[in-house]
DNA sequence: ATCCCGTCCTGGAGGC
DNA sequence: TGCCTCCAGGACGGGA
């Protein structure tokens, strides 16, 4: 199991970079569904280039120009990679794009969580996504947005409104390198906890991108190869099994409808 | 407004 | 072995 957290999507737009300034010879939408939203006619990507790939937050952006954004998702099965010209399509291929060096845009996605949007407007799409884990102010506003809220820590992470980006394998890795009981109320960390969140987030998150993401099974980047983070998580999937800073065996509980792993021994 | 929960979906895991 | 059931999880929408 694995899930395309900021990580994952980072890398996947770092190898597809090889693809901007080329144009969009054709498109396939093989599954109508997996188009989410439609600003415009999809029928008017054809033609245009790919003048820039970015991220931002889980999203991959193919910037067309002229208010023109083709934005992916990959919910929690989704994959969106560059492959051989002219192989064949392969179950759960929901969308294409030929490009004219000849190579194809593929998004494929299993559980058919995510999809792709076309997309006028960008500030206002993004309006409500918090912002970038290196954004200067990022640990400022994560930190007076936690102060004010009840919910628990863990919670507050996965929410993207808070802060862009973080899923449920990188909220507990962070938790965990932080020192921090997931369960706990954003009210009662002190400040000095805080400060330790903010770092830690960046620190897990930059550690990720640097090993390519986590691969469990599914998770491929852009080109199409496994990430190595999935050796460095300390708590995920780790149920049962010692802690390997304290052999305090690590444990599995459900907050907010979402499975969490922590080590009681090392998180307050 | 805010929080919580159900819904979507499929493949893999586990049970018998 | 094979079949069945359960479960994971992000985003979103509805209800309390």
């Amino acid at each position: 199991m694995w899930l395309p957290e900021l990580p994952e999507v980072e890398t996947i737009k770092r190898t597809l970079a090889a693809i901007q300034g080329q144009y969009i010879e054709e498109y396939w939408l093989y599954t109508p569904s997996a188009l989410k939203r439609q600003d415009f006619l999809l029928s008017e990507i054809k033609g245009h280039q790919i003048e820039d790939v970015r991220r931002r937050g889980k999203f991959l952006i193919l910037d067309l120009g002229k208010d023109r954004l083709l934005v992916v998702h990959l919910g929690m099965s989704g994959r969106f990679y560059r492959s051989v010209p002219k192989s064949p399509n392969e179950k759960h291929l929901h969308f294409k794009l030929l490009l004219t060096s000849g190579e194809e845009i593929r998004y494929v996605d299993p559980r058919r969580f995510g999809g792709i949007r076309l997309i006028a407007d960008e500030n206002d799409f993004f309006r409500n996504l918090g912002p970038e884990p290196w954004d200067d102010d990022a640990p400022l506003k994560l930190a007076q947005k936690i102060k004010r809220k009840r919910s628990p820590i863990k919670s507050m992470l996965l929410d993207q409104s808070v802060i862009a980006g973080i899923g449920n394998i990188y909220a507990d890795e962070i938790l965990f390198r932080a020192g921090i009981d997931p369960r706990r109320s954003g009210m009662e960390l002190t400040d000095e906890e805080l400060v330790k969140l903010g770092q830690e987030m960046r620190l897990v998150l930059e550690d990720g991108i640097a090993k390519r993401g986590t691969t469990f099974r599914d998770y491929r980047d852009g080109n199409g190869q496994r990430g190595e983070f999935a050796a460095s998580l300390a708590v995920y999937g780790r149920q049962g099994e010692p802690c390997y800073r304290c052999r305090t065996p690590i444990e599995c509980v459900r907050i907010g409808g979402r499975s969490t792993h922590y080590c009681p021994q090392c998180q307050h």
